[in-house]
DNA sequence: CGGAGGCTTGAACGCTCTCAAACGATGTGG
DNA sequence: CCACATCGTTTGAGAGCGTTCAAGCCTCCG
């Protein structure tokens, strides 16, 4: 148990609003375990047990399914401050992979103690309702521009999407975006345009339905049109209206101001 | 207020296992206002107050939604016992269009009365999490089904949900199934077979993202196959295991035995 | 320097779309 | 009871987007 607390299931929960210090309390002395991860590796299989809640502290991480004609599929990606398989919180068993896309570093509960949570927190129940509620919103925004879009638009979409998932925590961000750790070390700045997206081709194709192939088509069209930049590996996002433009952004994602009950 | 209590919301949750008489009391005290809706009605509008949580006591509804270059894209369908726009509890606003799909009749609740459940009862919290999950978990599924599968596998799995979702409530179900309220009187039985899908095709290409022409298309595919059979409106399945096939079912409901770690 | 993994490009095929038109039931007014 | 309007379904033909197959290239790393 490498620290003594971590924050990064709490802060899930705060969201912006702080909690009660006994809420606070509650989250804080959950037993948890730390686990890191090399690019590449595999969390959980498909068909394992789900008992665990995992919180990504650093890194990225893909959730994917193998169908029955062998093609891969993505199911979700995941960045610092999410949870894990949330869409299957209530489920025995996993129905998807999971792999660290980048060096990751993961926070896990227990299901059993986070649903203790909920029995003791009434507001803790809410906020994780919100927190579901919102993600099925996200989901069923990708559902839209999955099934209908044209490939310009759903990549488009999808470096959006990401952009809006990664940037928030700057300096956990820097795994995904920008050079990766070693970069990262003082004095070797690379100075490299933040908006840098370093996902492999081949996941972006898996994760939107396309073959790899025509992925990189249309990042090439997309580069053309000088919206985005290629910087080797990673995919620099220059031109963020006209990516907008190519996404169609139904953009739902307002600047909401909330209370709720 | 028509009738003094509805059950529909309370069954939501019990969903098999009972409620305390404490939290079945809890439910049935929730003020609600019923509302009959005839085909081609509309419920409520995109952008819209979302104040009122909408149960189905019998019929069936569909969410919409416009996009910018005028398509229709159908968000979900819904059957007897469902909440509408589950997948936005907690948003301010409707995203989507509601409309009565067949004659219908809803009960609807104030969703801070209903917000107000989950402080009274853990329990009653930890169902409705579940009920968003396991509502997840079908949104994925039909993920991936849209993102990559070809017309006829989406149009087997489509007819497929349809088929396990509203078929449960045999009675409601009829109102989707067969040839609608009027045939239902005693004495005219059709004996239809029961599994007849009634739904326009116009419906089922803005779900799955396909046109019309070629949705018309895949389902005379499946005729010739004599996988499902055409009652001239009305879509009959003859051949579910055939269905299965075409659909690749995925199938994660299989008993899985498992222990791992 | 050589290998591996990821990116890039070309060509041909095929699925699905659009456009266009006809058919069939149902319901309405004469 | 028929003519007509309407809505949903059905079918054909041509065009476009995305796929597969098959190479070639670049970059990082041992």
């Amino acid at each position: 148990m490498p620290s003594d607390t971590s924050t990064v299931l709490r802060a899930r929960f705060e969201n912006g609003s702080p909690l009660t210090v006994a809420d606070q309390r509650h989250i804080d002395r959950l037993p948890f375990s730390g686990r890191n991860l090399r690019r590449g590796e595999v969390i959980s299989r498909q068909g394992d047990l789900a008992n665990r809640l995992h919180v990504i502290e650093r890194g990225s991480a893909v959730a994917y399914r193998y169908l029955e004609d062998g093609s891969r599929q993505v199911v979700d990606l995941y960045f610092p401050g999410e949870i894990l398989e949330l869409n299957e919180f209530s489920e025995r068993w996993y129905s998807s992979g999971l792999m660290a896309l980048t060096d990751t570093r993961l926070v896990s509960y227990d299901k059993a103690d986070v649903s203790r949570l909920f029995y003791q927190s009434p507001e803790l129940s809410r906020r994780f309702i919100n927190l579901l509620s919102h993600q099925q919103a996200v989901l069923t925004e990708r559902l839209l521009t999955l099934s209908r879009a044209p490939a310009r638009r759903r990549v488009a979409h999808f470096l959006l999407e990401i952009r809006s998932r990664a940037t928030p925590g700057t300096v956990n961000s820097a795994y995904l975006f920008g050079r990766g750790p070693r970069e990262l070390q003082p004095g070797r700045q690379r100075l490299e345009p933040v908006d840098t997206v370093r996902i492999p081709q081949a996941v972006i194709a898996d994760a939107l339905g396309l073959s790899l192939v025509h992925v990189n088509r249309t990042l090439r069209q997309l580069r053309e049109n000088g919206v985005v930049g290629s910087t080797g590996h990673g995919i620099t996002l220059i031109d963020i209206p006209g990516l907008k433009a190519e996404a169609c952004q139904t953009e739902s994602s307002g600047a909401e101001t909330r209370r709720s009950a």
